[in-house]
DNA sequence: CCGATGTTTTGGTCTTGATCGAAGCATGCG
DNA sequence: CGCATGCTTCGATCAAGACCAAAACATCGG
């Protein structure tokens, strides 16, 4: 009766919506101090940490101290990766937050998903990439092909430093806005950081939204054509 | 700030430990009624079916009445999935709802995960049908291959009635005590059922211990020699 | 040292929601 | 029909935990 993995206490860590703010915010990738998750859960400090411990104790969040900091993120990519997979499951059941018009269109149009390209800009470039056969779906999984590394290369990314035994390289996310897939993993990453590098674009404070330049928006264009 | 899909809504609904157990209970694919959801959770009929009515509004569950009986099911395998990530987490973070220990070793040496064989003897059994190539593993998706049919049949199952379009022949289910795959999908229930058709190991009540017979155990030893 | 800033602990209030007994519907069986 | 079975609704109880103010703790800059 009472055995195997206590999904249950996952859920009650998730399922405070302070929580849940602090877990949204952080999807953003960067690590935030405890006052600013407090304002982002809509709670006061000492509330937000009682739930920060929580979280860390759940193996949610890691901590690091810096002086008289303290700046919390997400434990992992896994964990990243499965607060996303929760969030397309929601947004299939309808469970929104908001009313399901186009409230925030630049949300819609690219955001940053942990650490990787979302939104209808991540969408294009998956789409492009596998149109391509820059990258081939195999069943769940995603390969880089032969061709793929030598068109990744030509973007200016450095493949080999992209290998790792922790993380893949290549991985589908699952798309709330979209309810399509995009591009995670190592190499989804590096492309978004690469975007960033080359003055494309760039992340707006306090949000997940990425702003692309007129000139930036234009060569994303050039390079992913297809609708 | 509200933006996204609401997680929250989703994590309280798997919160409730009642709720977790259902779900769980469900997990097998097979549809439950009522009452047995509610033996299973551990809760009066009452607040039993106050939760049903709550993870059927969420969209989690769907339902089907029959006669006096009505049935419940995850709504498809998009739930199944997710819950079964969610376990998978929760186990990697540790999440379990019985002290570490080896309190309970006839429930890590063989039980029943749901339908199918879990445990160090169905870990076992997995890794000799992939180690003989019986089954094939293509990424996340298993295989039964040609040789493995006759092999299969050979153990005395009929095959062609396992097929279903509901149901996946072969799936690999993650074992939280072994943190290693075992054989799920029609042939691994079929495999359970025919282990206790022969004889070889018998389910305890009230329990989802499976325990073997000496002659049972050297058998099944025999047939899956591979350590 | 001292005061300012960032964070946690303490102590207490209050809301949410899980729970069950009893009563109310619905369906099937004889 | 009428009784048994399966499930839901109602009403009331109760506990877990979210919340904040105030005080304590920690760290830095001067």
């Amino acid at each position: 009766m009472k055995e195997g993995p206590d999904i249950a206490r996952l859920g009650t860590l998730i399922g405070d919506p302070a929580r849940a703010n602090m877990l949204t915010a952080l999807m953003g990738g960067q690590a935030l101090t405890a006052s600013e998750l407090a304002q982002a859960a809509g709670v006061s400090l000492p509330t937000a940490s009682s739930h920060l411990s929580k979280l860390e104790d759940g193996g949610l969040l890691s901590q690091r101290k810096q002086g008289r900091h303290r700046y919390f993120a997400l434990a992992d990519t896994a964990t990243g990766a499965m607060l996303e997979s929760l969030m397309g499951f929601a947004a299939s059941r309808g469970h929104l937050r908001h009313k399901p018009g186009p409230k925030d269109p630049a949300l819609r149009k690219a955001r940053v998903c942990y650490d990787h390209l979302a939104g209808d800009f991540g969408v294009r470039m998956f789409d492009n990439l596998i149109c391509e056969g820059t990258i081939i779906a195999e069943g769940e999984n995603l390969v880089l092909s032969e061709a793929g590394e030598a068109r990744v290369s030509a973007l200016g990314i450095n493949i080999e430093k992209l290998h790792s035994p922790r993380r893949p390289l290549c991985k589908s996310c699952l798309d709330w806005s979209e309810r399509r897939s995009h591009l995670a993993g190592s190499l989804g990453r590096a492309l978004l950081a690469h975007f960033i590098d080359q003055g494309w674009a760039r992340r707006m404070a306090d949000s997940r939204v990425i702003t692309f330049t007129p000139e930036g928006e234009r060569r994303f264009m050039a390079v992913f054509p297809v609708d």
